[in-house]
DNA sequence: TTCCATATGTAGTAAAATTACGTAAATAAT
DNA sequence: ATTATTTACGTAATTTTACTACATATGGAA
């Protein structure tokens, strides 16, 4: 756990910790906020205790010292109040709740980003560079996903497609044979219809990548799984922010595909750009 | 701004910075996660300034001093901006590669996030309160947000559809009247299909509303226009993030119109949510 | 009770940050 | 061009902060 929060580990370790160290705990829970900007000295006093007590407390936390603790704390207080904290709630007017939800999806970006499990990415990249034809499926919000993986990929001079039509996508399954690679996207991996097509893909030997949670149905019948778990949203007023995450990891994706392709295929790339420039009115500057 | 961060600050303040604070600034922007966790001392040496030179850059950047100033820069790396301007290049591999997208989607979120005007925004979410009926309308890349957002905005009981056929956006447009909205997506703002087809509804009296680039041509035929400026990618193997940015300002007017509509709406999407329970295996935790 | 271990504090030391001040560089004025 | 004046920067002293070594206390087990 990367990210581990450092109030919540404290929170968690408090029955186990001795008088002076438990004075201590309380000191900066009560408000870790202003504890991130006082000294030792001052957090002793407030604590009850002696500085070198407070020394001690942070060396139990896995910190350098004082300064290295506070330093987390920092951290911790900036992801843990955006996380726990920053639902929005009836009274937002727009000025809160408009960086919340960018914060929220920011978070999310962050978590993913330092959790990405590169390896996999590495193998995704090498199924897609190896692909006779790519399909991508996906069924509401991961449709639209399906739809700007399709907008990114065709680039590659690759027969690609995007479904979101389940019988489409039974048919397509269903004719598959290895070297078809069939990109399946789900947020919660537990869609049965989407669960039954990479089955059914599987069988036929094709490749089902899957871009979905961790342990779910979906991961067990793909090929690879790209493992992508987006704190679950409980808050009725915040968005879904998986769909997010998921753009940019296909983002990652079309990146390795382009390096793999090495610099002899960027004209190709640039000649699609250049295809557009008559459908708009150039720009001035 | 309670919401900038500390390296975009110093970034944008770097022009105006004399030797020995653009010696500090560099320092510290070659490597902001080991600044925060360094001496002034240290500091100081290593971009060749005395010490008092970095604890009056700290100044400068209206913090206490050099604890203060690391104190928040750490805040602001944590918050996700990361590596401001590092593109990805030829020999990057999948450890490097992966984080610079996250970063560079995260940095434009917080970019927009700090500029977008809240009045806009609010303005929108009158006229989608008020629409009769929505379309949105995308190409290319923003045909899939055009999507997403119908997907998102058909849970507000509303006629919401997306179209990504210009043949039907041109007779939508032109059967338009006051009431509709024609919500137009489009980065660049400048294809002029989508400016045309913008101009049919609005003479017809129809709200348009663009989310599009400042000053491009698509705002000057809308009734409303929410400008969001995502830095131009020249970078050829980085993906475009403005689709990103534009679903978050989606999912902000979203949230908004959940707002607006009041907690009495809240079972409606409720009962939404729930229609999908059994086309999923439910998870056993 | 005595012993041992753990817990906590005291005092000294080292390190870090800041301030006051002086010199150098740059700019403006003559 | 020279001088005056402001601004930039560094040196050195001071203050604040953090850490270490050591001593004392506290609590449990023999």
């Amino acid at each position: 756990m990367q990210h581990q929060n450092l109030v919540n580990v404290i929170t968690d370790a408090l029955p186990g910790l001795n008088k002076s160290e438990r004075k201590v705990a309380d000191a900066i829970l009560s408000d870790p906020e202003s504890a991130t900007g006082s000294s030792i000295a001052s957090l002793a006093k407030r604590a009850n205790v002696s500085e070198p007590s407070v020394n001690r407390f942070c060396k139990r936390f896995n910190t350098a010292g004082f300064p290295d603790f506070k330093l987390k704390l920092a951290k911790s207080l900036v992801s843990g109040v955006r996380f726990v904290n920053r639902n929005v709630d009836p009274n937002d007017t727009v000025e809160s709740y408009t960086p919340k939800i960018f914060d929220s999806t920011i978070n999310d970006l962050a978590l993913i980003r330092d959790s990405i499990d590169h390896s996999v990415v590495n193998a995704v990249v090498d199924q897609l560079i190896q692909a006779k034809r790519v399909y991508f499926f996906g069924l509401g919000t991961s449709g639209s996903v399906a739809r700007d993986a399709e907008n990114k990929f065709f680039r590659f001079n690759l027969p690609v497609s995007f479904h979101d039509d389940v019988l489409m996508m039974r048919m397509l399954a269903s004719t598959g044979s290895a070297g078809d690679v069939f990109f399946v996207i789900s947020h919660t991996g537990r869609t049965k219809e989407i669960i039954d097509i990479a089955e059914i893909a599987s069988n036929n030997r094709a490749t089902v990548i899957a871009l979905t949670s961790s342990s779910s149905p979906l991961t067990a019948v793909s090929s690879i799984a790209l493992e992508v778990d987006v704190p679950e949203n409980t808050d009725e007023y915040m968005a879904m922010t998986s769909r997010i995450v998921h753009l940019v990891v296909l983002d990652v994706l079309a990146t390795g595909f382009t390096l793999r392709r090495g610099p002899d295929f960027l004209p190709h790339l640039e000649r699609i750009k250049n295809s557009l420039k008559p459908t708009r009115y150039q720009s001035e500057d």
